[in-house]
DNA sequence: AGCTAGAGTTTATGGCATAAACGTAAGCGT
DNA sequence: ACGCTTACGTTTATGCCATAAACTCTAGCT
């Protein structure tokens, strides 16, 4: 990974999905899943930019950094196991249920708690290609459901990308909050009060009233308040636009105008 | 900025709204504002990634990467920098209009547009608190729009946020996709068709039929087409909270409960 | 017994941000 | 005119990363 930053990361080298783990000694003492779970509890604790192929090393025990390499091909690598170790925490249902919304709001209200589980993971999961097995399957049943409802099959693919846009971005929101409070609140309470002054002070001073209120007295719907209204409201959406209102197969390529 | 990646950055110092721009002398060679644009264009066209400070330096002519740091204390307060100027892009009204709607359309359009010129944007901006002088005043008048039709105060944080959610995050997924192409499209066509076969080779082994069947022939609507699809049904379900059909001023705390 | 392949280590390279100390020259007051 | 101050840019050095390459050790097979 030349460079951690770029949310639109390299993939020139090879995914690790298509390098299947090396055929193991009797019992190696280090194994990929090792690997992958010291990974996700240095990143629960530390935040992705704690994760480092050292701290993993350290976390595993008296091993070097490069001990890794042998077993996950690079921190890319790394990070798309880690990825799919965490997706496959959301269930999935083996068929779709007679209520597609029912399915798709499970789908994402999982997704959403998974990701609250593990803050790194809204960081990084736009990082990599999402084609891991578990995101794979994950998609497929999400792409089901809405078929079997009389989707297009490009229809679905846009809808379900649309939700998970809205899963994860509020995720990557929840994240950077805690990041913003783990830096400037816990320490150093006073550097909160001050950062949220100045910040207040220059509110105030462009004239910008509502926001200067809103900041001395922050109030509204919670993370999760807001994850469950823009959900409705994507699902309403789309229910809008699927063809029949209780129906089974259909091409559904015709869709009502949307208000302008 | 120890690690790039991070999506929930290091808010730990000082951020650069609170020191002004030094006093020039006369004329000084190098300005915040030529700093800024090179940086600018560096990022336009290499991406996140290409952004190190000894690339703006070097764009920016004769200098060493350690003179940008006079100028701009350190590489996130440039961001910082960076992305409040291209939010300047975004054109606000000074006074919301008659229609709600499309006041909020066109912030969100705009904002939108303004990301796919620079694919950098939606990357960068999770990684610092929005509290830029042009990224408040483009808030406020979300709120002022929002408050202006019945919305609590509360209630219109909430939903300026969703919507923001909702524009940045397609602009990420725009630009990761546009990162693919670069790596395995562009340079080498036989590579991103293996890589495309691999991974349906996947999707088929999983028995991931509508998936595999979309990766043979993608369809549905693009990127620009989703992005109008939610937004509008994000306005939906926001007009659908809002208290008054057609009203003034109202508190707008209660809400009708949305279909579960 | 000896070979081999897998496991982990050591060493080295190069990119990156950035702290610290160092010229250097432009402008100031005298 | 003289010297001091101060902004400006450079040099040098530090430390953290990922990771390539070469090396060592050892279990287990032939």
């Amino acid at each position: 990974m030349k460079d951690e930053r770029t949310a639109a990361g390299d993939f020139g080298t090879p995914l690790i999905w298509t390098r299947t783990e090396p055929p193991k000694r009797r019992q190696s003492p280090l194994e990929r899943d090792d690997i992958v779970r010291a990974a996700t509890a240095v990143a629960d604790e530390g935040g992705a930019e704690a994760l480092t192929m050292a701290a993993v090393a350290r976390r595993l025990g008296p091993y070097t950094p490069m001990a890794l390499y042998r077993h996950v091909m690079s921190k890319d690598g790394l990070v798309d196991l880690m990825l799919d170790a965490a997706t496959a925490e959301v269930p999935v249902p083996a068929e779709p249920g007679p209520d597609w919304r029912a399915d798709l709001r499970g789908i994402a209200t999982e997704s959403w708690a998974m990701a609250k589980r593990h803050l790194w993971f809204a960081q990084l999961v736009p990082t990599r290609p999402p084609l891991g097995p578990h995101m794979l399957r994950r998609t497929e049943f999400q792409l089901r459901v809405l078929v079997g409802r009389g989707a297009a099959l490009g229809e679905a693919v846009a809808y379900a990308a649309l939700l998970d846009r809205h899963v994860f971005g509020g995720a990557q929101q929840e994240a950077e909050e805690h990041a913003m409070r783990r830096w400037l609140g816990i320490d150093t309470p006073e550097r909160l009060a001050a950062a949220v002054n100045a910040v207040r002070g220059v509110a105030e001073q462009g004239g910008h009233e509502l926001l200067a209120r809103w900041m001395e007295e922050p109030s509204g719907p919670d993370m999760d308040e807001q994850f469950t209204l823009s959900l409705t409201f994507l699902l309403d959406g789309i229910e809008a636009r699927l063809p029949n209102p209780e129906g089974c197969q259909g091409s559904g390529s015709t869709s009502p105008s949307p208000k302008q």
